[in-house]
RNA sequence: GGCCCCAUGGUCUAGCGGUUAGGACGACGCCCUCUCACGGCGUAAACUCGGGUCCGAUUCCCGAUGGGGUCACCA
């Protein structure tokens, strides 16, 4: 089967995650079904006055770097261009007019205080508001005489005030909605310009878009756009109403306007937290415009895998099966079906796609972590640019001490700090348990004679020979290991002792070692 | 409030009439261990409630409750 779909943002300059698992969705059902199939991206952007291409940019770029490329629209174009709302104007004047010509919409005169009164009037009576269509112009004399009183028209859609529409919901199965429930929405603004749905409908029809996968909250303005495709004589495309991705821990939509309250969550705040600290130490300005877990943006930026991000996104909602959680791409396309989307709201939960995202690091292969980490340390100004074999070799050994203390990309510039500088910040809770307890200054003086005379100051090497010092004092490793460290790295925490202590490397381990000291020997302030 | 949608552990979910209700994230405990992380093992933790239908309901139907969406000259 030859299937159109699409994906239509907004430009608001935000790739919102719950907008990409839409998309993603989309993309799946596409390429599912191969062929001639096509995922069309469309943008909404009918009342924009501000910068458009500013605005997409963004969301063009967070698609590209989740690796869903789109078939047809922007920049890529495609046999139905234009795919901006704002330039097929002309097409929406067609369409209606064959609304106003087929009787099927209304100019209406009604100012928004009178249609405000009539709504509140409903409400005081507690019956459902139909308005009275009091201003509609049914003659041009209708229309010459109100428009002589000064009035802008609009256009209405003159709906059915009896009989249901069942809609076949791909997701929901029939949904019912009865026409009198349905109000005389607004198509064509009194300046001229369309309503969404309009645009919306028509652009369906003439994209030639065979399903319609959105969000939830299109199910209820579903109604108005079928009543605009029947009354055109346009088919019906099939549609799909996906649950909305949901806040952490509850279940109302997500929105990207509400970081402070989602920043309550422990797990949002520290993914939010740890994505601060890596963007401190590269230099990254962050608003919280655009610097929020809720954006993709922010994925991208601390150094997540896009395959992780879209892995975690396209089981929000739909399954495999009861157990397989990791997919690849191919695995997504070859098994994606709407009949599997599961019909609640299933809510954002970024502890478990950075679970998702740890897992996706630690498959990826050593020379990839090299090459996706040196622009972190890059920015981050620990190392320079162009980069030396010898720094190579030397990352390549530090990601492989940190191994799957990594989690993300930008862990490197958080974690491999004290293997490029020269000097180390104690971690002063970790410097008191470990080098002010007793005896343990001693005990690190006499480590660091003997680790001077040291030939191969190579991990394994240093471990062996560090179990015969140790042995020969009746000493145990963890003795002497923890002072160590704490003299040598600053803190209490990472790879392997010996590896650190061959990769930071003789003479700076010694260095490090004796200001250790000193600062034990000082006098207390 | 009207209309519509939804309902399995804290979270993501499997289940499509008979199961010790399965998996994952998270939590906790133990093991591994120089710390942390990884890994291994284990523990706690769920079918919203009430009616039907049926020999039998988590599963089907109805209702209630709860949650949510939507009701613009926004998209």
């Amino acid at each position: 089967m030859k299937v159109r779909t699409r994906f239509a943002p907004s430009p608001t300059g935000f790739l919102h995650i719950g907008g990409v698992r839409t998309a993603l969705f989309n993309w799946l059902f596409a390429r599912r079904h191969g062929g001639e199939s096509k995922y069309v991206l469309r943008v909404d952007d009918t009342d924009q006055e501000r910068n458009v291409e500013a605005a997409l940019a963004p969301i063009l770029h967070g698609f590209r770097w989740l690796e869903l490329p789109w078939d047809e629209g922007p920049e890529v174009g495609g046999p139905f261009a234009p795919y901006f709302q704002s330039q097929r104007g002309a097409r929406y004047q067609i369409a209606v007019d064959a609304l106003l010509a087929a009787g099927k919409a209304y100019r209406d005169y009604a100012t928004a205080e009178e249609m405000d009164a009539e709504r509140k009037a409903a409400q005081s009576e507690k019956r459902p508001f139909q308005y009275s269509r009091r201003f509609m112009a049914e003659t041009d004399a209708d229309r010459a005489r109100f428009e002589g009183e000064g009035r802008k028209g609009v256009v209405r859609l003159k709906m059915p005030r009896e009989g249901k529409l069942v809609l076949q919901d791909l997701v929901r199965g029939a949904v019912e909605f009865s026409w009198a429930e349905e109000a005389d929405h607004v198509v064509q603004r009194s300046d001229g310009s369309f309503i969404y749905h309009l645009a919306n409908v028509v652009d369906d029809r003439d994209f030639e878009i065979t399903h319609v996968i959105r969000a939830e909250e299109h199910l209820s303005n579903t109604p108005r756009q079928v009543f605009i495709l029947e009354a055109l004589g346009y088919p019906l495309p099939a549609y799909a109403h996906l649950p909305y991705v949901a806040e952490p821990g509850s279940k109302r939509k997500l929105s990207k306007r509400k970081l402070e309250a989602y920043l309550k969550n422990p797990d949002f705040a520290e993914v939010h937290r740890h994505g601060t600290a890596i963007a401190a130490a590269i230099g990254l300005e962050v608003s919280p415009e655009t610097f929020n877990p809720v954006i993709v943006d922010f994925y991208e930026q601390v150094g997540y895998l896009p395959d992780a991000v879209v892995n975690y996104l396209v089981l929000l909602g739909w399954s495999l099966d009861d157990k397989t959680e990791i997919l690849t791409r191919a695995q997504m396309i070859e098994n994606f079906s709407l009949e599997r989307v599961i019909g609640g709201p299933a809510s954002f939960d970024p502890a478990k796609l950075l679970a998702f995202q740890a897992q996706y690091l630690r498959a990826l292969p050593p020379e990839d972590k090299l090459r996706e980490m040196i622009p972190f340390l890059e920015r981050a100004d620990l190392i320079r640019p162009p980069v030396s074999d010898e720094t190579k070799v030397k990352i390549r050994r530090i990601i492989e001490a940190l191994g799957d203390r990594l989690k993300v990309l930008g862990d490197i510039v958080l974690q491999a700090r004290f293997f490029f500088a020269e000097e180390v910040a104690f971690d002063e809770k970790a410097f008191a348990k470990r080098l002010l307890a007793p005896g343990a200054a001693d005990r690190l003086a006499d480590y660091r004679e003997w680790l001077a005379t040291r030939e191969v100051f190579e991990a394994a090497r240093l471990e062996a020979d560090t179990h015969e010092y140790l042995a020969a004092r009746g000493l145990g490793l963890g003795d002497i290991v923890h002072a160590v460290r704490v003299a040598v790295t600053g803190t209490a925490i990472g790879p392997g002792l010996f590896d650190c202590l061959e990769i930071v490397g003789r003479q700076v381990s010694l260095r490090r070692i004796d200001r250790a000291l000193e600062k034990v020997r000082a006098p207390r302030p």
